[in-house]
DNA sequence: CTAGCATGTAACCATCATAGTTACATTACA
DNA sequence: TGTAATGTAACTATGATGGTTACATGCTAG
């Protein structure tokens, strides 16, 4: 079980809107780069746009980033493709038999530790803004420019 | 989308197999505190034995820990039951069109981040032990003493 | 002002992981 | 030797996902 890649999808999505920002990007535009179906593309724009990151408009061509590229963390575009519902990333077991003394506090022992380890992951997302992705992408850009 | 409830579980049995080191913990018997099924049970234990977390054996009644309780990290357990396949916690978009900047480079471009934030997640379940968990699940059995 | 294009979304499908369940073979031990 | 427990295969139901078609809504250029 792995996380969706709608997140890897919104980061790319993204990225094109700032490095195409003198063009428009439309579903179609997006979707080739993406190399999947613009109605996925709109599924996930539609997604950043509720959570303030990209402004779209129906029936006018193109998105827009809503932001500059450094306030955009990943951890914003996280939480906006609802990667993980309601903050969980990890599920307990629920119903537990409370006869034993493990089923009763068993839920109570763990879930502390499964916020901190979700909070160190989210932590790491957080430091990371879109417009450092975009210098990693120029950066690899000009390191295989020879391979061209 | 979250993580398995098979981690959950897992830890679950091994605070059973701890907590209940002087009896005999069958699948049927650690079945009744998870309240879920034996052969749940038995294909959980299967996966913790193959890590050699526990010891078990065709025929003999019970499974008992393989380590002492501060032996065993959260993380082995983690890995143990395969709850992210090929420790790739995030997935990326594949076949990303090579013609377009952003399709080419944008994989190099997330995947050391990708891997930060799962490192991060995993350190933090390397930091705790079952023993750990087990001291939590006591300290939530006493304080809830007066509510029995 | 209308024709064409783009977005928004519903609906459907195939795929996959999961948890639960039944059934049964294998193995130990009393 | 027979009972009981583990090990597993096989099947099912469920839910999330990504892809796809279809169509309604809404701009905007000509």
């Amino acid at each position: 079980m792995n996380i969706s890649s709608r997140f890897a999808v919104a980061i790319h999505i993204l990225s094109v809107l700032e490095m195409n920002k003198a063009g428009i990007s439309t579903s179609d535009y997006i979707a080739e780069s993406v190399n999947t179906n613009p109605v996925v593309i709109r599924r996930i724009v539609g997604m950043l746009s509720k959570a303030g990151l990209v402004e779209v408009k129906p029936g006018v061509a193109g998105a827009k980033l809503a932001k500059h590229p450094a306030e955009i963390t990943l951890l914003d575009i996280y939480h906006a493709v609802h990667v993980v519902q309601e903050d969980s990333l990890f599920s307990i077991h629920e119903n537990s038999d409370a006869k034993c003394p493990v089923g009763k506090h068993i839920q109570t022992a763990i879930v502390p530790v499964f916020s901190a380890a979700q909070k160190a992951m989210e932590n790491t997302l957080h430091e990371v803004s879109l417009e450092e992705i975009i210098r990693n992408i120029y950066a690899s850009a000009n390191g295989t420019l020879n391979e061209n």
